[in-house]
DNA sequence: GGGCGAATTCTTGTATGCAAGAATTTTTCG
DNA sequence: CGAAAAATTCTTGCATACAAGAATTCGCCC
């Protein structure tokens, strides 16, 4: 059971991340490590099937069990990991059916947002979002995807934060975890780009304009169309990898 | 300090809960424990603001520190309690702020349920939820609080699992905690109860002819209605409290 | 040589020990 | 007598020790 392939190379996804202070304050070691093991979970780093080891993982990040623990518990509260009774928690498998699940739920939730960022819309608030758009043009035009990557994600969060509703925010940011492991599973994403692009635009000036009804649709066929062209190549994907 | 409307009673509370089994099997104190605090808090017998010794809890649920401090964490997650570093985590306050956000929230994720569940809705899930329908009048026509609770709940949860979305399943588990706790804090429900049910006559109507817009509509506003008058009642209690 | 079973090892679940920070009390000085 | 500061106590955050269940390996028997 030790083929190469078999066996996660932790050692080496773990020792590129960087020990923070080793002259640290108490209070800080369950939240780093929360984020130190959602990052590698999302980015698809340690992949989905993968078994966590506590002692292991101890080693590697420096810290004893219990934050390790807290940790493993937090994300699969998350769903990210799956637990099972005196077993190692696994990486949750990231099915095609949950993705989809998620088109649904997550176009729901992006269009009231949308709803209620248009009807709370400053000038201001419309700018910053606007520099936000500008700034993942900056970064296609670059062809930097990470950097895409993130301002995509700011814009969108930035348009849920002026929705002004911290159930609602609390929310997306569930779901974006997922979101954003789907995203990063399958890398889709420069054909999308311009189309994405477009979108944006046409959501911009639905909030500019204040028109509620107009930005929550537009959000929510934009989130609709993105997380479809996502479920499309993963089942593409998916039938080539067929009986490896 | 010790003026005995300060420290809460948990010796009394928790006195209550039943020790589940002395010879009990590895790996089930966690869950337990959660549930028991979770139940504690979502009826308001640990009222918000209150403090968790985690010691305390320890003595009275009869476990170590470590169970407890993980269901405190796991609840934190859920929203219900605050963590402040190095100090004692508190019951989470129920303001009102947030249970309007909790309105536009649950009605919309309440509405897609509707939408998804009437289009997959067979006659034999109809019989169920109609069944559950009928549990709820049941105890209503005899008074009963916690039955029509629990079956109104039901109802509910029914619905949204006929949706068959599992990202939507599990959302709304996180909001129905809140709305749960909110429910329990103001008695105002013997004032709503036939108008809960005529709406949810009129839910299931829509669902026997399979209209999704219509059961998403009628979702929405019966969820919207509901809260509002949660909040209303809420208001004016918190009024005629005012400077106590 | 192969399969079944027991013993060992490994891993998680729970309890406890130790240290840092917060709260409280006591003490001291004005 | 009051207030500020120091010391004590208390509480949480992290680490580690111990126990129960699972996985693996080794040996035995067929």
């Amino acid at each position: 059971m030790d083929s190469p392939a078999d066996t996660t190379p932790l050692a080496a996804l773990l020792a590129q991340v960087p020990q923070p202070e080793p002259g640290r304050r108490k209070g800080a070691l369950h939240g780093s490590t929360v984020a130190k093991l959602r990052n590698l979970i999302v980015t698809g780093a340690l992949a989905p099937g993968a078994k966590l080891n506590e002692r292991e993982l101890c080693l590697q990040l420096g810290v004893s069990r219990t934050p390790v623990r807290e940790a493993i518990k937090t994300l699969t509260q998350d769903g990210l990991l799956r637990a099972l009774p005196n077993k190692s928690s696994v990486v949750a498998e990231l099915d095609v059916g949950e993705i989809e699940a998620l088109i649904d739920v997550v176009s729901t939730i992006e269009g009231l947002a949308g709803e209620l960022a248009a009807a709370r819309a400053t000038d201001e608030a419309v700018a910053e979002i606007g520099m936000l758009h500008y700034r993942m043009m900056l970064h296609h035009t670059r062809d930097e995807l990470p950097g895409y990557f993130e301002a995509n994600k700011a814009f969108h969060r930035r348009i849920v934060e002026l929705a002004g509703n911290p159930v609602l925010l609390w929310i997306w940011e569930l779901l974006a975890l997922r979101v954003d492991r789907a995203r990063y599973s399958s890398n889709l994403w420069p054909k999308r780009w311009k189309m994405a692009i477009q979108e944006h635009e046409q959501i911009l000036a639905a909030l500019t304009a204040g028109d509620a009804t107009l930005a929550s649709q537009r959000l929510r066929e934009h989130v609709r169309n993105g997380l479809s062209g996502l479920v499309a190549a993963l089942k593409e994907r998916g039938e080539a990898a067929e009986g490896r």
